[in-house]
DNA sequence: TCCGCCAATGTAAACGTTTCAAACCTTCAT
DNA sequence: ATGAAGGTTTGAAACGTTTACATTGGCGGA
């Protein structure tokens, strides 16, 4: 009926001091078994919790890390939350999760809020980790961090991440090994991704490497589900692109889509490639090849970085993850320059 | 350098007292213009954060919200918390998040630990809403809490929902309007999920409305993408599937690449539905005849709902949304008997 | 018998806020 | 000059923990 019980009244209830009851539940096997007994008893008696927040106050460290990404409607970046969630819970920490939308500013007020709450760490995803005053305020005020996804070009932080760049050139030059030579990257905006940029210029590699001049680009919004306009005057214009490599697999999906609204087929027509290596990928069809990133298995690194830091055991160092290609079916080869007359 | 600066600091620098420093912080306007502006100023100065653990230690509300979902991996509960996380973010209100994994009694661990945390209240996805311990628990600690996508069968406990009978069956009864007569539904494991379990009601009753005797149901893990062998007894066993329900659209999708594996096309072969309304499904090929639910704005719903209660001004009351069925391609007429002869 | 030691327990002071009640200071009417 | 009124400000007591330090009592050895 009245406010919940504290220790103090489990405490009474026990006939004990407040101090044993702490002891119970923090130190156990400091406490003989009897009374730690009457103890658990009088906490049964009373359904007593412990208040977490009164602990926080108390000690240097809450248990708990703040974790923000551009957001959750992309299973790559859900996947990784997952991995992190899962792994939290499993060692007792909280997560006290944010989403940017892609938006700087969001980005600094979501990590404000974050440190308000005293998160012993955080674990980000960033428009852009270069330049970042989200990376000056943590190393000012000397939080410990680990970037996720990024790849900043300073190597004194902490990142889990695969290599962007290398992902998209290999996804590309698999395109060019099937004799495309006129190709396109969709990206979502740099502004909004350094990754976005970095996978772009791994596609510029790949075609300088191949002799092949022209670089075609065009930046969406990552939640762009419609690519049917920014796709029409590359695959009909005088580039007569056939093939269309996206910065991630959801770009990708949604290419496929357009190439099919506008009456050519994949791979027969348009060859697609995505980087990420989202599941979804794997059961549609066409199958989507793509450079997969151990997404999940990222997300429990970055945790286990992030514990590391703030243990203080680990300094801050990048990971690079091993990336592979994935057998899929929407490349195919080269069907020369009549490619566009579908095979309806 | 030291430990971080505290209200006394705050307070000691400007020259005034604790008390006014924190009215300056939540009451600036019982506070004159002049007073507010040397405060302010020291707390820049001192690069002051409020501390939020001591706020919630005294305060009665913590503004923090607890969630509790199966799992991140299906976009549809990863919109769902997008939805909620937004609104609460925009509100000031911290989110706590966790996942279940589908499982009851990670559900009641997940929702303990954010009782200690001392939420203000709780959204949940329940793999049972009946007879759960979790639900329980929570009416007799009087935590306010709203389920969401749960129907539960008590009409006293708040719960955000599309009617989940009613989706299957209409999109079961979309599938006899062209002509299938032997159907089948794929559902994630009853135990999991209630609503998996009222999809095939709803399933049940569309095949009963249309005189159909034979229900046909395997269940099946949720994360469950490989659907070969489940479908190969239905799709070529005495019962010559040409209709497949699915109780979500992930299981669609992987029930269309089952199909496929089995040298099926989709939808000449055999129709496939799904319910969800997820966004992927609308951008492959064939695009996935769903019944849709407005799954963000569910959450956002949610997060209304919760925010009611938690004030005392609403009491617990159930809403379902409307569904509708997507426009999809993935449901076509009935071939005949001969329709296992692929159009290969 | 006395001393010292150790294990078990208790006391009380933090931690950083909020907030009630009291104190202070002007101003203004009497 | 005095007092009431009212706007500002302050002192101090919580909130529920943890933990350094003090206390207790029992026991074995000298």
């Amino acid at each position: 009926m009245s406010s919940k019980p504290t220790m103090r009244d489990v405490a009474r209830k026990s006939g004990l001091s407040i101090a044993t009851v702490s002891r119970v539940i923090n130190f156990p096997d400091q406490v003989p078994a009897e009374t730690a007994k009457v103890v658990t008893a009088a906490m049964a008696y009373l359904n007593y919790r412990p208040n977490i927040n009164g602990r926080r106050l108390k000690m240097t460290h809450t248990r708990t890390v703040g974790v923000v990404v551009p957001t959750l409607a992309n299973p790559v970046f859900a996947t990784a939350v997952q991995g992190i969630e899962q792994d939290a819970n499993a060692k007792g920490l909280t997560v006290l999760l944010t989403s940017s939308n892609y938006d700087p500013e969001r980005e600094m007020g979501a990590v404000s809020a974050l440190l308000n709450n005293r998160v012993d760490g955080l674990i980000l995803t960033l428009a852009n980790a270069d330049n970042n005053p989200v990376v000056d305020l943590l190393l000012a005020e000397n939080i410990p961090f680990v970037l996720l996804f990024n790849q900043p070009s300073r190597a004194d932080i902490a990142a889990i991440s695969v290599d962007n760049a290398q992902s998209a050139y290999d996804i590309t030059t698999a395109m060019i090994a099937k004799g495309h030579r006129s190709l396109a990257m969709v990206a979502g905006h740099f502004e909004s991704s350094d990754r976005s940029r970095q996978r772009y210029d791994g596609f510029c590699r790949a075609l300088d490497d191949a002799g092949i001049p022209k670089k075609n680009l065009v930046q969406v919004r990552f939640d762009e589900a419609d690519l049917v306009g920014p796709l029409g005057a590359l695959l009909y214009g005088p580039e007569k692109v056939t093939g269309v490599v996206c910065s991630t697999d959801m770009l990708a999906i949604a290419a496929m889509n357009a190439c099919r609204a506008h009456g050519l087929s994949v791979p027969e027509d348009v060859s697609v490639g995505g980087i990420d290596g989202i599941s979804v990928g794997g059961l549609i069809t066409p199958k989507l090849c793509s450079a997969v990133q151990p997404t999940q298995e990222m997300g429990r690194q970055a945790l286990a970085f992030l514990r590391g830091l703030i243990k203080g055991q680990a300094n801050p160092q990048s990971l690079l993850l091993p990336h592979h290609l994935s057998a899929g079916e929407s490349i195919g080869s080269y069907r020369g320059t009549d490619q566009h007359c579908s095979s309806t």
